[in-house]
Parts: C-alpha cells; structure tokens; sequence
DNA sequence: CGGCTTCTTGAAAAGTATCAAATATAGTGG
DNA sequence: CCACTATATTTGATACTTTTCAAGAAGCCG
C-alpha cells in the first residue's frame, strides 16, 4: 500500500501486517493500533495495544517477520524504527523495552472492574488521557472494543450508549468507518 | 537478603524488589514472579507476570531504578542480567524485548473466558505448560491467583476445589508458605 | 433500491461478586 | 509439644452484572 522505510499511513479497520510476514519495525506517531495473536488456523486473539508513541513489530529485527497481526483501531501514521540507519542503539530498544512494559500493564487494566469502568478507560488510552478530545474521535468498532476489554460487543454497546446518555461521549454519528474484517 | 551480582534465592511470597528502589536487572532461572505497578499512597495493581527465562527489572538499565514491584510466586532463583559485562548487547535487549511482548499476551489471555478456564491457564503458565507438574508445584496463594485472573478469592478457591474433586489437582495440603503482606 | 454488516435494545439465563460464617493453617510464646 | 492468635481458605446463600439469544434499526456499498 505504502513504500517502505517512509511514513505510513492507514485508514481505522485496515490491517497494518500480518503475522508471519516479513516486515519492519514502526512507531506510532499517531492513532492505535491493536495487536493480535494468530496462530495458523487458529483465529486472531486480542494481545495487546499501541498508541501514540509506541513501538510495533521491533520482533522483525530479531526474527525478520512479524509475531503479531496489527491492525489499525483509529487513522494511523507510522514512521520505520528504529529512526537512524542500521540497528537501533542499546539506549533506544531499553526505552522500547520499558515503554512495552508500561503498555502491558494499561491494557491489563483494562480487564479490571466492571463495564463502565473498562470501556472509559480504553477510551482514554486511546486519546492518550486527554478526556476532552473523547468528543472528537471516532470511536473504535465494538467488536474491537469488546475483544479489548474481553466483554461482549452488546454490553459495549450498551455502555457506549449509557455514557451518551450522560453526555460523557457525544450523541452518535461518530463511527470511523465500518470495520472491513 | 542477598548479594548484589549474584545468583539469589526468593522464597514464595516474598518481595524481591520495590517499585522506585534503585537496583538491577535480573533474569528468573526458576520460579514466578508477579509484577505490581504501585503508586505513591496507591495499593499495588496486577500489572505483570515473569517465569522462567524471562527478565525484569530491565527499566533499572535506562532509569536506575524499578518501575514495578516484584513479588515471588514461587519458590525463585533469580541470576543478575544481563549475563556478561556491562551493557547488554543489542540482540541480547532484542531477545528480552519479544519475550516480553509474547509474555504480555499471555497475561491478557488470563482474562479472557470463564473462571475455570482462566485459573487452569494461569496455573499452566505458571508451570510452563508442563501439565503433569501441577502435581507437585505449591499453588500461590488464592489472593494473587484472583488478582491476576481478575476474580475473586472466593472464585478462585471454587475454583480450586472443583479442579480437585475432577482430579486435576491433587487433594489439599500443597500451598507454599502463607504470603506474608 | 436491495443486500449485507454493524449497532442497538429487550428479556431471560448464566456466571461472579458479595456477604457471612465455619474451618484450616502458620506462627508465637509458653 | 501445646494452646492461642491472626490470617488464609473454604463453603453457602443471595444480589448483581454480564452473557446469551433474538429481533429491529441504522449505516455502507454497489
């Protein structure tokens, strides 16, 4: 879709990589992406989250392809990673390396406490905290928000529409585009 | 409890490390290690897991000091990390890198699915997928069973029971040692 | 305008959490 | 070694939340 080794970028529902395939490291300059498991015949599982300033698929320095499948959850601008020529510096992938660990613990969170709670703060892992701009994103589909939060896309829904209710998300009209699974 | 740059030992339930401490990296030789973020005044949270072959405490390379708290689930045996001299090479940063991500989606996969399934998954985990061994290995304590699935004590205790009357744990007395928080 | 997928909502069923009480276990000090 | 205390585990009964199943409504695309 794009030329390698310049800046990406996907439309929300694309399929960033797949696993398997061979492929280079990106950071997230903007949007999310979503990270699944999938196994040969075996379904995609939800397996984690990268938003702005992530790192995703640093495995193919490693192993030349990717482990995971990415998929973009809102519009996404990637740029190749690491950002210099050759290997990335021992400094830089220490910082990947403790970035993903924090990441790895906010998306364990989010399978904590009860629906309302969950769906929130997706949202605001989303948006990178900032609650006032919950207004302006296109929210992501609800089957992806249910895989995230390991609920059912009907409770999802329900929560989104409870938060409308009291003016937490805006009254409809927000979807990005139909996920085109 | 040990010496610095040494092969150290934590019995079950014992803190190795506390978030915000200076200290090292370390690689888990034997054992679990569950990983908390912990705030300031904040009780801590389930953020992360660790068992054999893994690495924590890799953010004390960048920052000099821990980012989570690490809590010993099993009996451990812990080796300083990185192996040789120095900084660690890039292949080495590389390595504990993809191991973390894939470790992370294994965490997430705890949450999914029913009570039964989530306690047998971690308990497989814990032992690294050695199904026969869950004979012999001491179950950690229902507390942090719970907190990592993200249920209850109680859940986890039915649970516990219910393996044990289908005869897929053996009956009773195999706890380690009472955890002492 | 169809045809299709996603989203929404309702009603009932299932699964967990909660609350409470009894039992078991480890540690301590005689 | 035993009694005693504090903590952890287990179990039961009930309340609550979420899932499940089903049916429409809404949105997208050719």
């Amino acid at each position: 879709m794009n030329s390698v080794r310049q800046t990406q970028t996907h439309p929300a529902g694309s399929r960033i990589y797949g696993a398997g395939n061979p492929g280079q490291a990106w950071r997230v300059l903007s949007g999310a992406v979503r990270l699944d498991r999938s196994g040969p015949g075996v379904e995609p599982m939800f397996a984690n989250l990268a938003v702005e300033g992530d790192v995703i698929g640093a495995e193919t320095l490693l192993f030349q392809h990717y482990t995971f499948e990415a998929t973009a959850l809102a519009d996404c601008v990637l740029s190749p990673w690491p950002e210099g020529d050759g290997a990335p510096a021992g400094e830089s992938l220490l910082a990947a390396l403790t970035h993903s660990e924090t990441r790895a613990a906010d998306v364990v969170a989010l399978r904590c406490g009860q629906a309302v709670e969950r769906v929130t703060r997706l949202l605001f892992l989303l948006t990178g905290g900032r609650a006032p701009q919950l207004a302006d994103m296109p929210l992501p589909s609800r089957r992806d928000m249910a895989e995230i939060t390991a609920l059912t896309t009907e409770t999802v829904s329900r929560v989104v529409s409870q938060l409308r209710r009291a003016g937490i998300l805006p009254a409809r009209k927000q979807r990005g585009r139909p996920g085109k699974s």
